[in-house]
DNA sequence: TCCCAGGATCAAG
DNA sequence: CTTGATCATGGG
């Protein structure tokens, strides 16, 4: 595991958590009682220990059970990385040598399937930054608040009914999400009129689940994918943004133009059950910055 | 001022 | 089935 590298490299699960220095924190509501922790971990990424601080009106053995679950799920401690690093590791060049500069980055799972969609409406023609600072701006404005005993609040993922009610307008005014704001109405009234069971999703093969959220609103392939693999866990959803598109098309394509759609099918066949994996390092490792054709790629920050 | 960002949509070829 | 213009908004 690598803590600080999974919390830092953008992914689309959910709303980028709150970092201080080496820990990060986030709240979940637990047997009905919002609870804050924090992340650390300690150790390296083959031999580590993740320590949780936890704060919360009530604590009891059921809290504590579910924290534990709650964070092995999100983090992706199940996932057998060892396999992933070893069925590539013949690979072409870069993706094997990220092994060991991204070792233990791993997948994050989103909380909520309505969340995971929402956010993943919201990251279209945006930056990761704008787009967290957008989610966070739904949160205190329409997300229900919490409050701890060490005296902080904070404010959780809106429910469905919440942005139901509001106008794209209004949407707009209080958290500039720009044209993004009828979408994310729509899909939401959508779901509380109970025309759109996301949970049922789940049980589709990767095409029916694809096919039914592109008849969504503000939902194309690449926001669709974004859903299917950090909100409903399938692996061989390979979102296709700016930076995937670039260094897949240069690195496989050399030069020869490929559409995004054509890229991701790339990434299914080539890949099969680890292409999100596959793609989550050659997302990290393009945004990084590196040189191509002697002109500069990626943000180069961190 | 123009360009870009974890794109989707619609009209036209 | 592909391509091009347009869509809000903030940052480089």
């Amino acid at each position: 595991m690598n803590l600080r590298e999974t919390l830092l490299s953008a992914q689309t699960s959910e709303p980028e958590w709150l970092g201080y220095g080496a820990t990060f924190t986030d709240v979940e509501v637990l047997d009905g009682t919002p609870v804050k922790y924090s992340l650390g971990q300690l150790g390296d990424a083959d031999s580590f220990f993740i320590n949780i601080d936890v704060v919360c009106s009530r604590i009891n053995e059921e809290i504590v059970r579910q924290l534990k679950s709650h964070v092995a799920r999100v983090l992706g401690l199940q996932d057998d990385l060892a396999d992933f690093y070893q069925t590539y590791s013949d690979e072409q060049e870069p993706l094997s040598s990220t092994f060991s500069r991204l070792r233990g980055l791993r997948l994050m799972r989103a909380t909520s399937l309505y969340e995971s969609l929402i956010f993943s409406i919201l990251s279209q023609n945006n930056s990761a930054r704008r787009m967290n600072g957008i989610a966070r701006l739904l949160m205190q404005c329409y997300g229900p608040r919490a409050e701890f005993p060490d005296g902080s609040t904070y404010f959780l993922f809106p429910k469905p009914e919440a942005l139901a009610n509001a106008t794209p307008s209004e949407l707009r005014a209080r958290t500039s999400m720009g044209y993004r704001a009828k979408p994310v109405v729509e899909v939401s009234r959508l779901i509380t009129r109970g025309d759109l069971r996301l949970e049922e999703l789940g049980a589709c093969s990767y095409d029916e689940a694809m096919s039914t959220l592109l008849d969504l609103p503000g939902v194309g392939p690449k926001v669709a994918d974004c859903f299917l693999l950090y909100g409903v866990g399938l692996w061989e959803a390979a979102p296709v943004d700016v930076w995937i598109h670039r260094i897949v098309s240069h690195l496989y394509f050399k030069r020869r133009k490929i559409t995004r759609l054509k890229t991701a099918e790339f990434l299914r066949g080539r890949f099969g059950a680890w292409a999100g994996y596959a793609q989550l390092y050659l997302f990290d490792y393009a945004r990084r910055g590196i040189l191509v054709d002697g002109k500069k790629w990626g943000l180069g920050k961190r």
